[in-house]
RNA sequence: GGAGAGAUAGCCAAGCGGCCAACGGCAAGGGACUGUAAAUCCCUCGGGCUUCGCCCUUCGCAGGUUCGAAUCCUGCUCUCUCCA
């Protein structure tokens, strides 16, 4: 393929390619180029904010060049400290292999897994000396990583800095040394690490590799980049319902960002999904999104299911079974404990007096309500947890 | 090593002897409305209960002073700033 088009793709959504002209001559050498993303193995779930990498990285691998999906099983156990206000909890290094198994798994929805590469970052790190991290870390200075500013702000505000997370960006800067990466891609946050990774493969006497940014994906609250550590995910193993309801939460606002980073629509496209009904673009939203990580047919049923369930207020057909023996009594409060609906009897009882809790469609007020269950009553708490109950 | 400042519920952040289970904001939950699990509005948001009220446990940790402490004192742990 022509580099002109080549470039058209690698481009396509990218903030930044730091330096593009060097990019050009990498792709004139026509050979597959290494290109590398580094991911955390901090959360056990893979979510949408990843697969706009993900994204990029299946780009690459379309075009013909080497794809590295590089675990950072190591540095997880030191915390990236991009972006945060505090210190990262180290995790240990059981956790980290467990939510670095489940990633592989869900890697592959979107990238060729016969063309892709999986390292562990731990595999050279761990065995580095002390003689070696002194070496790497002589090649850049305190005043550097304050440039940073995340860094700069936690300084400033005197807020703790460990020096530990000094470390971060220099390993991962030197993963590209290691790998000899011609491109790494990151998000825009990454920006700083990406460069780290330039200029320690300078020092190394290595080609220095281009850096491309991405955008960070919003979160279902609008507000913060999406994050397992934020609790505003949307996970690719979300169940097709939860995934297909979580999208419609995100504001409309928000909606249109996620055609552009999620979806395959163009500018143009988007442009006229702008003056539809804004519902019926996020349905529409919602359910390439569910198709494309679960399937159509499912994307098909979560969407019968939401309309049905919220707009029609239908009881769902599949709702959970609960099973208990013949004339068991509870209280209305100790009944939504006891199926998991509510977190303490005191919330069960704010959620009763609320308004939140029907039983046959019939509300129920009174928290202290003796409830007998009967074969197939059904349950509705809040708007979304619903439980047909079924004596034995 | 010395001198100051600080640690409050999921997070941010007030309070600085009783009116404090602790102002306010965010997040979350429930309700109303609707165009959706959008937006907006209302309510709730430590636990327990015989719930228009009562009981228990919380304000870094451990003691102490007081009729009474998140608020005062002592020690400890951690963080920050300045000096060396």
């Amino acid at each position: 393929m022509d580099i002109q088009k080549q470039l058209e793709i690698i481009e396509k959504g990218a903030v930044e390619i730091i330096e593009k002209d060097e990019l050009v001559e990498k792709l004139k050498k026509g050979k597959p180029l290494v290109v590398k993303a580094g991911f955390d193995p901090t959360a056990k779930d893979l979510h949408l904010g990843h697969t706009v990498l993900l994204q990029k990285l299946r780009d690459f691998q379309n075009l013909g060049h080497e794809i590295i999906f590089l675990i950072g099983d190591f540095t997880a156990m030191i915390g990236d400290p991009t972006g945060r206000n505090e210190t990262r909890p180290p995790l240990s290094k059981e956790e980290v292999l467990e939510n670095a198994k489940t990633y592989q798994e869900q890697v592959f929805k979107i990238l060729d897994k016969d063309k892709t590469k999986i390292l562990y970052n731990s595999e050279w790190l761990s065995n580095m000396s002390v003689k070696d991290i002194i070496n790497l870390t002589s090649k850049y200075t305190v005043a550097r990583m304050l440039e940073r500013d995340d860094f700069h702000k936690r300084y400033k505000e005197g807020s703790p800095i460990h020096i530990h997370e000094f470390l971060y960006p220099l390993f991962q800067g030197y993963d590209s040394v290691v790998l000899k990466a011609d491109i790494e891609i990151g998000g825009t946050d990454q920006k700083f690490n990406l460069l780290v990774g330039r200029e320690l493969q300078k020092d190394y006497g290595l080609e220095k590799q281009v850096c491309i940014t991405m955008p960070l994906l919003v979160g279902t609250d609008g507000v913060k980049k999406m994050s397992k550590s934020y609790g505003n995910y949307i996970a690719l193993k979300d169940n097709p319902k939860d995934m297909f309801g979580k999208i419609m939460s995100i504001s409309d606002e928000l909606m249109y960002d996620y055609y552009t980073l999620l979806t395959d629509k163009t500018p143009q496209e988007i442009e006229a999904i702008k003056s539809m009904h804004p519902m019926e673009a996020k349905k529409q939203l919602a359910y390439l999104i569910v198709s494309r990580f679960h399937s159509e047919e499912k994307a098909r049923e979560a969407k019968e299911f939401f309309e049905s369930t919220f707009s029609q207020k239908e009881f769902p057909k599949d709702a959970p079974v609960f099973s208990f023996s013949q004339n068991e009594r509870f209280k209305a409060y100790e009944l939504i404990v006891k199926l998991g609906f509510a977190q303490s009897n005191n919330e069960a009882r704010r959620i009763i007096q609320g308004g939140g809790l029907k039983i046959n469609g019939e509300k129920i007020t009174d928290p202290n309500k003796e409830i007998t269950v009967e074969d197939d009553m059904k349950i509705q708490v809040g708007k979304k947890h619903f439980g047909i109950i079924k004596t034995i």
